[in-house]
This record gives C-alpha cells, sequence and structure tokens, in this order.
DNA sequence: CTGTTAGCGCTTTCAG
DNA sequence: CTGAAAGCGCTAACAG
C-alpha cells in the first residue's frame, strides 16, 4: 500500500501541500468546499498524521510526562486516571516515567526531557531528592512543570497538595479525644513535604492536647518491607507500647498489621491505627481501618488542567496556580464513634476549582 | 542561550553535522578521538538529542503505547510497574491509554497510533471489544502487538495470560471440598477471554463433582457498582442464596463486600468468597479474604520484553512468544486449613522464562 | 482562498 | 576516517 502522507493526498487533489495541511487543520483560510474534499478523502484513505514531523516543525509537542516515584499503590494509579482523562480531553498523550524513589534515576529523566520533546512536566518528587538543580535545569528549558502530591519547596511552580499538616493534626487529635495517651508516628522521610507537614500537623495536635511527644514515637521508615516490619515490632513490643499508630503513607499500612499478627495485637483493640490510604477495597474489607483518603483522582486531574492551561496560554501564571485540596477523614473503627461515608466513586468527584 | 544541536557542536568543534552525528552514536567509522572530543563537548553544552527529529529522519520510534482499561485497581497499576522497568532497561518510553471498557474509544486510540509513531503495543482488551477490524489495521501497518491479560482469541499474537481456566477450576474445587453446596459466580463480560475461561473452569469444577449448576448463579455484573451491588443483594437476599461466591474481577469484590453487609451477611461464615484481587495490602487487611493473586508485574514484564525482542529481531515471530504465567490460590480464610504464603514483593519477583 | 518556498534537527547514502 | 548533500513529513511565512 502506498504510504499515505500529506504530499500524497495532495496530489490526488491536485492541490498543493500548504492547502492540505491547512484543510486538516480546519484552517480559516481555507474554503468549506476544499476542507471538505479533503477531510473526505484523508478519511478514505485512512490518513493518519505524522506525529514527529508536526512536532519538530511546528517546535510543538502534545505529549506530557507524568514522573512519579512508583505506581503500585493506589494513590498514584488513581492520580494518573485523573491525568490521563485531562490529557485525552485536551488531545494529549501521556508518557509514564517511575523513578522507584531514586534521586539519580530522577536526574536523568528529566535530564532527557529537557530536549524539549514533551511539552510539561507532572511531578511527585523522589523521597531522596534534596538538590534540586535538574528540576531547576527543566524550568529554565521553558518546559512548565506542576508538582503534584511531592512538591519540592525550593522550587516556585505550582503544587497541587493536600492538606498534610490539617488532616495529620485531625487525625492526631481524634486518636487523643478517643482516649489514646501514646501516639507513634510512622513516616517515611526527613524532607519530603508531605512527611514534614505530617509531622508538624501531628506535633502541633500533640502540643495542643498537652500530650508528651517522645522522639522514639516517631519512626523513620525506608523503602524496604522487612526493615519497616522490624521497626514498627521494635515500636510495638515493650510494655509500655504506643496505644495508638499514625501511618503516613499506604504500604506502612501493610507492615503495621504484618507487626501487630506477629506481636498477637489486635487492631483496633490493642492499637488504634490511622492510616493514609486510598485502597478503597481494602477500606470496605476492614470495617475497623480509619483512614485519610486523598484526592488522588481529583489532584491528578488539577495537575493536569493546570499543565495545559499554562500550555494555552503563555503567559499564565503557573506559581499563581497552586491549589491544596483537602483529603477526607474516613472513620471506620468501630470503637470510634463518627462515621463519615466512603467516596463510592472518585472517578465521579467534581474537578476542584482552579 | 544558544540552542546546542548537532550543527553547533559541529561548528564549535570544526566537524562536518554529520561526524558528529555519527560520533553521537557510537559509530565504527569514526575515530576513537574524534568521538571523545564530541562527547565531551555533548556532555560539557549539555547536549540533548532532538527526539522527534531523529524519529522523523530514522523512521524509528522509541516510544511504546500500553491500551488498557483501567489503571483504578492494582492488577493494571502492577503489570505498568512491570512494564516500565522493562522499557527503562531498554531505553524506551512508555506512554498509557486508558479506554474505560469502551470500544469508541479503544478504535480511536488504535487509529492514532497507526501512524507509526510508537514502535509497539501492549494491549488488554476493553470489555466491550468483539470487533477486531481496528487491531488488524494495527498489525497490517506492521506494528507489533503484545496482549497481555486480556486477548483477543481472534488476532494472532503473542498473548501473555495467566492460567484463568485452571485458576478458577482450583478455585471452585476448593469450595466444593470445603462442603459448599451452591456456589455463585460473577462475570463481567461474555466475550473475553478472561471472563469465559474463568467460567468455563467454574463449570467444568462443578460437572467433575457431581454439583447442579444453575444459571441464575451466573451473575453477568456491569461497569457500574451500584448496579452490581444490587445484582448482589439479589443473588444473596434469598432463603437459599448461595453459600460462596467467586469473584471473577477484583472491583467486584468491594460490591460483594458491600452487598452482604447490606444483608447483615457475614464473611466468610454465612457467605465464602475468593475473589481474583491483587490488592496485596486488602489481603493483609482481612486475613479472612482467599484471592487468587495474579502475576501482574511478571505480566507486564513479560509481554514488554517480547515487544523488545520482535523490535530488534524483524524476523522474531511474535505469535510463538505466547506465554501463560500461572497465578496464585492464596488461602486466608481461617476455616479453610491450608494457608499459602505472600509473594511479599512482587518487584523482586523473577522474570518468567520466554 | 491557494501555492511556493524554506526549513525544523537529524540520519544516511554517496563521495572522497 | 570524514564531509557534502538529500530529505524524512510537516508547518508557516510570504506571495499572490
Amino acid at each position: 500500500m502506498e504510504k499515505v502522507n500529506i504530499k500524497y493526498l495532495a496530489e490526488e487533489l491536485n492541490l498543493s501541500i500548504s492547502t492540505v495541511s491547512r484543510a486538516l487543520r480546519d484552517s480559516y483560510e481555507i474554503s468549506t468546499e476544499t476542507k471538505k474534499r479533503v477531510v473526505e478523502l484523508a478519511k478514505k484513505l485512512d490518513y493518519v498524521p505524522n506525529y514527529h514531523a508536526s512536532s519538530l516543525r511546528s517546535k510543538k509537542s502534545n505529549m506530557i510526562a507524568v514522573v512519579i516515584p512508583e505506581v503500585a499503590d493506589s494513590f498514584f494509579a488513581q492520580a494518573i486516571n485523573g491525568i490521563e482523562s485531562v490529557a485525552q480531553e485536551n488531545g494529549y498523550h501521556v508518557l509514564i516515567y517511575l523513578t522507584h524513589e531514586s534521586l539519580l534515576q530522577e536526574q536523568a529523566l528529566l535530564k532527557d526531557l529537557q530536549s524539549g520533546w514533551v511539552a510539561g512536566v507532572l511531578m511527585s518528587v523522589s523521597s531522596e531528592t534534596e538538590q534540586v538543580a535538574h528540576i531547576e535545569e527543566l524550568l529554565a528549558k521553558g518546559i512548565p512543570l506542576v508538582f503534584f502530591d511531592r512538591p519540592c519547596d525550593k522550587i516556585e511552580t505550582a503544587k497541587i497538595t493536600t492538606d498534610d499538616w490539617e488532616s495529620s493534626y485531625k487525625a492526631t487529635q481524634h486518636l487523643i479525644e478517643r482516649g489514646c495517651k501514646k501516639i507513634a508516628l510512622l513516616s517515611v522521610s526527613d524532607s519530603l513535604s508531605i512527611s514534614t507537614e505530617r509531622m508538624a500537623g501531628y506535633r502541633q495536635a500533640l502540643v495542643d492536647y498537652a500530650q508528651p511527644f517522645e522522639p522514639s514515637n516517631n519512626v523513620l521508615c525506608t523503602n524496604c518491607e522487612e526493615q519497616n516490619m522490624q521497626l514498627i515490632i521494635n515500636l510495638l513490643k515493650d510494655e509500655d507500647r504506643p496505644d495508638a499508630i499514625l501511618a503516613t503513607v499506604e504500604k506502612l499500612t501493610t507492615s503495621v498489621y504484618l507487626a501487630c499478627k506477629k506481636l498477637q495485637l489486635s487492631i483496633p483493640n490493642d492499637v488504634k491505627v490511622i492510616s493514609f490510604s486510598n485502597l478503597q477495597s481494602a477500606l470496605l474489607l476492614n470495617p475497623s481501618l480509619t483512614t485519610i483518603t486523598q484526592p488522588a483522582f481529583e489532584m491528578g486531574r488539577t495537575a493536569a488542567s493546570l499543565i495545559f492551561k499554562s500550555l494555552k496560554n503563555k503567559h499564565f501564571n503557573l506559581k499563581a496556580g497552586s491549589v491544596v485540596i483537602p483529603s477526607t477523614l474516613e472513620i471506620r473503627d468501630s470503637t470510634f464513634t463518627e462515621v463519615t461515608p466512603v467516596i463510592s466513586n472518585p472517578l465521579n468527584a467534581p474537578l476542584a476549582h482552579v
């Protein structure tokens, strides 16, 4: 089969290449009649534009890159869903890159993206990210970037986050009000804002309710599940163990449960647990798990919308687009009193106003 | 900043454009000395090749498209993880497209991909996909395609699947051996092989164990959670309700639990449930949930490996690459006797031999 | 409204 | 081993 490109269409129709090009792009300076002829033939011959050629020439790309640490837990899965839905609406393509929480990989990735073959970048930094030169370089090349969930304090650009401090505060407060005397916090990084904010909210709640803070109750976990479990076992094995745990990332929930199982401690009778988690199904399976659900889908949608807004309007100030989307404390432990409803279908949740 | 491209490098080094190009691609016909000079300057000036230009010229792409129905559940999240890891090893980029189980969207997507700007496609068909013209067209354009999880019977190409029939058979067998007399099956499609295979395995087990099959126990669910819950409530509300349920896709698990809650039925005391699910964390949270865990990560890795193999070796016969990777029946219901271990870290799981 | 022309940045013959 | 030149398919001035 003859390869059908613009040139071929032009020959068939006795038109010039540029006319065909313009007709296909629905340019205002082409007659309706010609447009119709072109579009019809294109359809008949199954013409598909060459993406690389058009991007090369126009110096525009309609791809966006999503750079995230992992996609294993449901937060990022839902976020991708949100991003992809907005991208599709805007005719953009979505590239996925995983850093596996490695700064080195993150740097290499962003380096690649510098050539400008993606129009914009949506990013959640790795837990190792403290230097930010690679991010600054990308911005210096004029490629817009929006952070979601895990921003970088040092970089000035739009940040779509959730109310980490507040939700952590509320969760801690909730535990205190329900009589917990010794609340441990499991975090995963000393530098990520999601960690430091959640830590700060927790600390403030302790202060406000005149609860003592013990450094040993603030456990910094790692990337390794086995290690984390061990850390939690150490935390819980003493006589005067914590009576509550606030797990600041989804995957730590698993480790907490495993550790409790090993120590034959019951949740929530021996230890109450509140967990940042988006595992909708998991929640339903275990009615006693109280969680903080993050608006992952909405965050994805919002971040993507912002990128497209800035791509359409070069003078749009990305920095001004930062949004905090609140998360939901879903109390499901029957020994707690309140019960808030689950968001049953996040796909239908409204888009945060930007 | 002067934009640094091959031409600029060539001028700086007093070399021709083609020499620089060859040096960067490590061509054998360039002296080591020249190569070194070029590479050093490129590094110093932070040269990043223009992806679109090189793809246009060489008519090669190092992007692959992943076309899947959703990314909301953990099966596809883990699969993406696997695909991305292989892609990174091979220097490829990964594009994600979601069809939201819609044939129309799937057709439009594949049409787009026909232009050849992706080197290959990994795909799980939507539940609506019965016509396959769009897939055939893509293959006709010479773009290799590998199915994973949800293949299309009518298309001859590599298929990475799991042992749907066997796992379903085993699960049913297990329930029968544990004394269940009336086992219901929840499926999600009449045409998807994952559904028909699982249904067939279930039916065969009933036959082999001389259990009656009642059509009313074979419930075809929809895309809507609310509806599904209603269907399950109808199934369970009668006096002589099923004493076990086999849920053939992850998201149905949630609906089953919600339905049981509404009817105040206890799992597993009133109804035993076995669910196809990859929610690792969920499993740990509910020790009584027996599941069939699919090798999502390995399937992703295997599918991606195959695509790259066929891209590197044009004469490699994709059809011959089909693999069935077995899933794991994880029995966790305490009223069951056996207990098999959880795969704690699928990321370290070995790659299936291809 | 349509055509002519000049490249985008890179790869790849074909000549040296 | 290196250079000159052609052109991938498309877009965007500029000129009618």
